[in-house]
DNA sequence: CGAAAGTAGTTACAAATGAAACTAATTTGT
DNA sequence: ACAAATTAGTTTCATTTGTAACTACTTTCG
């Protein structure tokens, strides 16, 4: 068993390959990571919290508040305590926000276009399914 | 676009799912991933250097160096300077080291055995090329 | 030859991360 | 009603990680 044949290696390599390549195009607008995913979580809705954010992201609920923090820093979201529950505060994006997203979006989706040019779609449904049934194994 | 849906999202998920859940077998000996993968490397091999480990493993000098002292200090390696170039250190697992690589990797077979359970050899055929054409781009 | 550039590996220090403690608000159970 | 437990989100602090500088040795080339 060589480490270069090892499922969790390969997967590891393109993981890091696909995000480092990613990260070039939402640099580029000043975002990290995290602040990405949080910013394509919004752009889909109206107002979310912290906590819905954290689930959506797959991010623990720190990095999700430093990640606020740093979009609000930036003026991309608007933060307004949440009436229903005082402890709880609703995000959405800034006129400016909405912009940096639609801005990001369509470079965002060619990346992926890009990316998957040489693969056809029934490789790709069977890759998609691969991943999920790998996924949801405990 | 939603995040779910997205490429690098979905393979940096399946990506620390696997990790998470490798982990636990090789964590049972006391392992990290950075010293996992350097013990691995080391038991297809007879003596190797820190800068060799460092490419087969894609961790950076810094990891491997640290994984190195680790397994040092744990008794799973020996380091020979090597005389041809006195900067470079030769590398090979101990006895204990064998003992401990040749324990573990047949548990993390059945662990990516049991992992592949339900894929047919068609659809990890096509994942792996999948994967390698994701990887190869710049 | 021998000075300058390059390489193997380690160390030091700054920045990022994670776990746990914390604040403030809400829910539960009696 | 109200004390105890729970939850949303933030902060603190210890650990991990990454970058840059460093030591020791080797290669290059004038």
């Amino acid at each position: 068993m060589q480490l270069n044949d090892m499922l969790a290696y390969k997967v590891a390599m393109l993981s890091s390959d696909l995000s480092d390549s990613l990260a070039t195009v939402y640099k580029s607008y000043g975002l990290t990571m995290p602040e990405w995913r949080v910013l394509a979580t919004l752009g889909n809705a109206t107002s979310l919290t912290s906590k819905y954010i954290a689930v959506a992201t797959r991010l623990d609920k720190v990095k999700t508040s430093r990640a606020l923090q740093q979009l609000a820093s930036k003026q991309l979201i608007v933060r307004e305590t949440n009436e229903n529950d005082k402890r709880a505060i609703n995000i959405s994006l800034s006129a400016e926000g909405v912009r940096t997203y639609n801005a990001l979006t369509p470079l965002v989706t060619k990346w992926q276009t890009d990316r998957l040019e040489n693969i056809t779609d029934d490789e790709y449904h069977i890759f998609l399914k691969v991943i999920n049934s790998l996924s949801q194994q405990k």
